[in-house]
DNA sequence: CTTGACTCTGGACCATGGTCAAGAGTTTAG
DNA sequence: CTAAACTCTTGACCATGGTCCAGAGTCAAG
């Protein structure tokens, strides 16, 4: 059965040792045991727990988020993180909208602006100047 | 002729107080004068400025981004401010398209996730404890 | 002149997600 | 046994974009 110091674990899910102390540190990953000497070991569970954790941040979610997710699927409580997936999809979904109007705005004055001359015949410095963006 | 005092114009430009100070700390915006006690005075030039900083940041700009616009302006570098211009799109461009990755990430597994039942039928828990997602 | 509103400075504090350093102790390979 | 590599704890520090506070001074209206 697997036994892993903390270098071990960091490097088999391949975040920086200091990441695992400071997870553990805001209780999303504690381990399995610890040495007489203080050394902390950690088992299969807790690698796939950090791999949770990685995999879910890839996925948008905030610490706080995961810590949530994690103690719903302790209470193995499926309504609750199929909620909790959707709420964050909503969140993501209005980021996208946002940075799309972001996008637009900043098409548009790209696509205006002629790249040389004079700067009153720039339209991003006009209309970062003005009243009636967006 | 425009003259504010610092209040004034944080409320004209719709921010805080201790916003106008932070900037100026960061050097993105300075005062026209002072008076003999100290006290900031503001005429239209920082006026618009000011709102230039806050339009820029809404377009997606930081901080430091907008710094570099100002001084480019300033110049009226309408080239490099067309090229800074192009950049922040681009930036904006790959945040969206992992947004969108994410999205589809999450939108899979909801789908999947009867939203009941046994923990082990729930795609979402399964999934971020696997190897195979993205 | 008084009172209330405004402003000044310097520095602390917030959240987020880590990262690094110091100094001491432990484990492991040779 | 020794030396290298690893780990321990505590606590400071990074960037970002502010926000808030104390204590003192100033300005404007009545």
């Amino acid at each position: 059965m697997l036994n892993l110091g903390i270098g071990q674990l960091a490097k088999r899910a391949g975040v920086a040792i200091d990441t695992v102390r400071y997870y553990e540190r805001n209780d999303l990953l504690s381990p399995a045991g610890r040495l007489a000497s203080g050394y902390r070991r950690y088992g299969e569970a807790e690698l796939k727990r950090l791999r949770f954790i990685r995999r879910a941040k890839a996925l948008g979610f905030t610490l706080e988020d995961i810590r949530g997710l994690l103690s719903l699927s302790d209470e193995r409580n499926v309504a609750k993180v199929k909620r909790a997936a959707e709420t964050k999809l909503t969140g993501i979904e209005q980021r996208i909208v946002e940075l799309q109007r972001i996008r637009k705005g900043l098409r548009t004055l790209i696509a205006a602006c002629p790249g040389h001359g004079r700067a009153e015949a720039c339209p991003i410095l006009n209309a970062l100047s003005e009243e009636d963006l967006r």
